[in-house]
RNA sequence: GCCCAAGUGGUGGAAUAGGUAGACACAAGGGACUUAAAAUCCCUUGGGCUUUUUGUCCGUGCCGGUUCAAGUCCGGCCUUGGGCACCA
């Protein structure tokens, strides 16, 4: 009879309560130990925790936990992304002051994470609102405004009108805003931006550092992101002898060029009267580049009357405006080349452009009157003077040389990233501390006036603007300059800002400075965790900040995180689990019924950390159901636990194979954990020794040597099972007569020789199919195994009477014969 | 269109270095215990053929290749998911 069921509740609580007093998680500082830094991306506190969250932090309280028990110094903190637009929306529906709202949800949520066993060190909590954090972003941004980093300058720039505010580029997706998915619109307006483009170069080769670590493709998507292309540019000119430089990746096509193309904004149309072309233009103009561009849109231009000169061959090409060109990349002009581009080909047909052709196919040379679509393929310069006959791979370094030779151009670099525009006309943020004088002009608040203090006596009532924007005595400052009137910036920073560089605060959350020398022994993190949404968001403007930290001297480490997991997304019945589509599972309800550390278990189990996982009511059974056995085997034997561990002596089958079990299970648990980063598979291994275990007599573990096996057993499982359960595997610590805490104890180690099997099995093919199977001494050679396979009875019927061509006798697994005749 | 993943039983998934496909779990079926149920414990479980054991054939999206041997490597395709998208 059980003397004590599995009591969730009671353990889970008693534990938590334990952990907290005796300040077990709080960071561990011995100059002995070696640090390890693991930190999972901190949430926006939006008062609850979802599945998602539960998981992401689960794999990362693992291992932490695990860590620690590998006798690391590890840092583990966990703090609020607090500011930001649901706050804000919150205050304007309910009246609650964005302040009250943000620091009541973050009190709500400390108690799930704590009721989830989590095991940070809160002494070391930031949160982005406070404004102990938010001066030194402000501080940074005037670091960054001397350093011309940061600038205000007119642009057309994203506009969502739900969120009534601007966004980065990086927040537009497919034309959408990534948090209310609305249309976004394109404004012309006066913006602060981040020169995240003067660190085009060192993302793209500092990605080189951290490839080891991180995900392929969070690499690939920032490297396409970054979009870095080397092309030539290319001088050609108006006939009046001006400049008219365009950017190409192709220049080997330079002799077909037969038009150009600029796009509509481009200032140097100001001086076009002729009425229809303004028109076109104008009408252009009205759209957003949205509507523009979008894909649906066909290519549309007209004719300039202006005529542009090929440098190369002295052509005269007709100027066209176009719709698609992009004023911001290149010089927001284009050469085109119908013959060797399916848009230019396509654009030329339309409008009846000649198209000539100057790359041939070597096997089937092209007719151009012939030619249905353009021939993009690789091939033979053909009219185009000196380069003819050569492959147009070479033309194009040819060119570029020749390009540079006659002073007609040059090689360039060019990137799509776009500067960062961090302006928000919203309230709940952090606020630019700029001001503007009539007589100075743009002035940032001096160090010494820091912080600007966000108002937080505010009332949303009867608007949904910024409430600072009417507030008098926020507005109304003087100049740090002339002491004359000026006017306060009142747009506050993107949230992306805040949380570009919380990471390295958790190194001295209380430090007066903004960072003390402890930044430099806990940076960089060893072990970031989070969703692959942020691929191109928070992770590039991390390591962008951290770039500009390290050049103000303020950091000492260049990248800021060396291993990156992206963990999957919760599914159920086929999608994310959101509230929109009504198929999410409310951690409580689970942990009311289960158990926090049945939840855990399951998020471990059911799938690979950086695949997705699929819920299942009947998943989290299973695993609940998993730790009563453990607790019921644990309950039926505790009285033979023992501290004599095993001898060398003999043991008899049922525990010599039980032993073994449990040294392969340790051995593989652990790699599966610190290598393999795959934890489902790791507690599988778990679930196998305890199913081994069931199968071992009563009678066998009740012998002295039975006692010391089981005793071996459990005190090498229970602390695996910490990083997994921990909660029922410190009270299992405590039940194995082990004082002090289970957090604080090694990890389990592992007798190499233990792990061999005895007997293996064998497998024989005849032919490359397997015609038997049979067990074997481990230590067999290869000589043994193929004798054995000739003498074998299935084999043999085979085999006999045809002709062994080839032996092949792979140790420890499987001889095969390949048989002719 | 370009780039990157992934495709394995009824389901989630395993197979780590080319060497026994389907570990572990869920579901399903059967049994033990019980007055009964729940819980628990034990057994079966990819498919076909074979009366059964034995055996034998098929089987990791599709087609082909390399190899004694392919889920794994190579070439070509299909499907799904994700990223970028008039970037010149």
């Amino acid at each position: 009879m059980a003397e004590r069921d599995y009591n969730f509740k009671e353990i889970e609580k008693k534990w938590q309560e334990k952990w907290e007093k005796g300040n077990v998680f709080k960071t561990p500082r011995d100059p002995g130990k070696k640090k390890y830094y693991l930190l999972e991306m901190f949430p926006y506190p939006s008062g609850r925790l979802h599945m998602g969250h539960v998981r992401n932090y689960t794999i990362g309280d693992l291992m932490a936990r695990f860590m620690v028990m590998k006798g690391y110094n590890v840092l583990h903190p966990m703090g609020w992304d607090a500011f930001g637009l649901p706050a804000e929306n919150a205050a304007i529906q309910n009246n609650i002051p964005p302040f009250k709202w943000t620091g009541d949800n973050i009190e709500h949520m400390k108690t799930q994470f704590d009721r989830l066993g989590f095991s940070y060190d809160w002494d070391r909590e930031v949160a982005t609102y406070k404004p102990d954090y938010y001066r030194w972003n402000q501080w940074v941004f005037v670091k960054m405004f001397e350093k011309g980093l940061a600038y205000r300058k007119n642009a057309p720039v994203n506009w969502c009108p739900r969120c009534s505010t601007v966004l980065a580029n990086e927040q537009v997706e497919n034309g959408k805003c990534w948090r209310c998915e609305s249309d976004v619109t394109q404004k012309e307006l006066n913006q602060w931006f981040f020169k995240i483009t003067a660190y085009a170069e060192d993302l793209l080769k500092g990605l080189e550092s951290i490839r080891e670590g991180w995900p392929e493709r969070v690499l690939v998507m920032q490297k396409n992101w970054i979009g870095k292309s080397h092309g030539t540019l290319i001088n050609f000119k108006l006939e009046t002898g001006e400049d008219f430089p365009i950017f190409t990746t192709r220049p080997d096509t330079v002799y077909g060029v037969t038009y150009m193309v600029i796009a509509p904004e481009h200032p140097f149309l100001d001086r076009i009267s002729d009425p229809k072309v303004r028109a076109f233009i104008d009408c252009l103009k009205s759209q957003s580049l949205i509507d523009r561009l979008s894909e649906e849109k066909e290519k549309e231009g007209i004719d300039t009357g202006i005529k542009v000169v090929n440098p190369f061959n002295g052509d005269r090409v007709p100027l066209y405006v176009g719709n698609f060109v992009l004023m911001e990349y290149g010089t927001g002009m284009i050469m085109s080349v119908p013959a060797h581009d399916s848009r230019d080909f396509a654009f030329a047909k339309k409008y009846g452009i000649p198209v000539k052709l100057v790359i041939d196919n070597p096997d089937a040379p092209i007719d151009v009157d012939a030619m249905a679509d353009a021939y993009v393929e690789d091939g033979i310069n053909v009219n185009s003077g000196p380069f003819n006959g050569l492959r147009n791979r070479e033309t194009i370094e040819k060119i570029a040389d020749y390009a540079e030779e006659k002073g007609i151009g040059r090689r360039e670099v060019n990137y799509r990233i776009k500067d960062w525009l961090i302006s928000r006309q919203r309230y709940w943020g952090c606020p630019i501390p700029a001001v503007y004088c009539d007589n100075c002009g743009i002035r940032v608040v001096p160090e010494k006036d820091l912080p600007v203090l966000l108002p937080t006596d505010v009332d949303f009532r009867g608007s949904s603007k910024s409430p600072m924007l009417s507030m008098d005595s926020f507005v109304n400052t003087i100049c740090p300059d002339c002491g004359g009137k000026a006017k306060r910036e009142t747009d506050t920073m993107d949230t992306f800002v805040d949380s570009s560089w919380y990471f390295a605060k958790y190194a001295s959350p209380k430090s007066a400075a903004m960072f003390d020398e402890e930044v430099d022994y806990w940076m960089p993190v060893d072990q970031y965790i989070g969703g692959i949404e942020h691929a191109v968001l928070h992770l590039l403007y991390a390591r962008f900040f951290t770039m500009v930290l390290n050049d103000l001297g303020l950091v000492k480490c260049r990248e800021p995180f060396t291993r990156l997991l992206t963990q999957g997304m919760v599914i159920k019945d086929g999608a994310k689990m959101s509230k929109s589509k009504g198929n999410v599972v409310d951690p409580d309800v689970i942990m009311d019924r289960y158990g926090a550390d049945t939840v855990r278990l399951f998020m471990l189990f059911a799938s690979p950390p950086d695949k997705d996982l699929e819920w299942s009511d009947k998943g989290v059974e299973g695993c609940n159901r998993f730790i009563g056995r453990i607790w019921r085997v644990l309950d039926k034997y505790r009285e033979y636990i023992t501290e004599e561990m095993p001898d060398d002596g003999p043991l008899s089958g049922g525990l010599k194979a039980l032993r073994s079990e449990l040294h392969r299970t340790v051995k593989a648990v652990t790699k599966d954990i610190s290598e393999r980063l795959q934890y489902n598979t790791a507690i599988a291994k778990m679930m196998e020794l305890v199913n081994v275990l069931y199968q071992v007599d009563e009678k066998e573990i009740s012998s002295p040597q039975g006692r010391r096996i089981i005793s071996e057993l459990f005190f090498k499982l229970v602390p695996m099972l910490n990083v997994f359960i921990p909660h029922v595997a410190e009270e299992m610590w405590e039940i194995l007569g082990r004082t002090g805490y289970l957090y604080n104890q090694p990890w389990p180690d592992f007798i190499e020789a233990l792990t061999a099997r005895d007997e293996i099995e064998l497998v024989f093919q005849v032919n490359g199919k397997i015609r038997s199977r049979v067990q074997a001494p481990a230590s067999i050679s290869k000589e043994e195994m193929e004798k054995m396979a000739l003498d074998d009875a299935r084999v043999k019927g085979f085999i006999e009477g045809k002709e062994i061509v080839k032996r092949i006798v792979v140790s420890g697994k499987l001889v095969n014969f390949v048989v002719k005749g």
